[in-house]
DNA sequence: AGCAGCATGCTAGGAAATTAGCATGAGATT
DNA sequence: AATCTCATGCTAATTTCCTAGCATGCTGCT
């Protein structure tokens, strides 16, 4: 199962932003929690998700600055896979379907095009 | 923000299976569960996310059966949206390709079609 | 009627998460 | 060198989550 799925409010949070921003120090990460908590309660935060392997954290100058496991990549997998189960039955093409209609506005004609291109790309390959 | 933020670690878990199913009692709730817990602690629990206003409940016969307040549609919005933020850099192109990624294995032809007439069709309307 | 099965309501204990506060140490500034 | 700032380590308290258990009521069966 989703790793994340195991995690409390609070860590999930955390996680969600250290996975956005790549690696973050505990102020950056207080910074973008919804209702921020104090200082040292996402510093204690930090340390337990680190005790439960879910963090790392290297120090860069004079602060620590924290980095998750599980690669980014490995996650996104999982998220997608869990989005995929929890609200489209497993079928991809309504995700897409959802994802045009969320980013319509922004997306450019060269951003469609790519996604085009992927999508004659996987044609061929899956064939 | 995503009202799924706002959640425990067992109430998303519920949430994510009410969105999944629709609707559901609290047994089948129960054993969709992951490391279940005691059908009291269920029942608990979904009465708790009816008064945080996550839940309604209808009497099916005998039993209660469950359903997310905010509709299926807009939920799913905002989880691709973070999804989006989240892993992503608000790119969806990333996400397509993680899609066709976890997928690749399940995908025929003629979805692989429907896709791209959608994108065809995105190509037009924001034109 | 009496009993079994399954549903709900309610309450209270324990575990885990979340929080704040204080002590300490390293650089930078004056 | 005294002080200010900003970082950390640690501890203790509170709140929330999670859980179990018991009492009750309805339905269907014998």
């Amino acid at each position: 199962m989703s790793a994340l799925s195991g995690l409390s409010r609070r860590e999930r949070q955390i996680m969600d932003i250290l996975y956005q921003r790549g690696k973050a120090s505990a102020s950056e990460v207080r910074e973008r929690m919804p209702d921020p908590p104090s200082y040292s309660a996402v510093r204690a935060m930090l340390r337990i998700l680190e005790e439960k392997g879910h963090l790392n954290h290297q120090e860069e100058g004079l602060k620590y600055v924290y980095t998750p496991v599980v690669a980014r990549d490995k996650a996104k997998r999982s998220a997608v896979q869990h989005l995929l189960d929890t609200f489209f039955n497993g079928e991809p093409e309504q995700i897409m379907a959802a994802l045009l209609d969320v980013s319509s506005t922004r997306l450019t004609r060269e951003e469609l095009d790519r996604m085009s291109a992927m999508i004659e790309k996987a044609r061929k390959e899956g064939h």
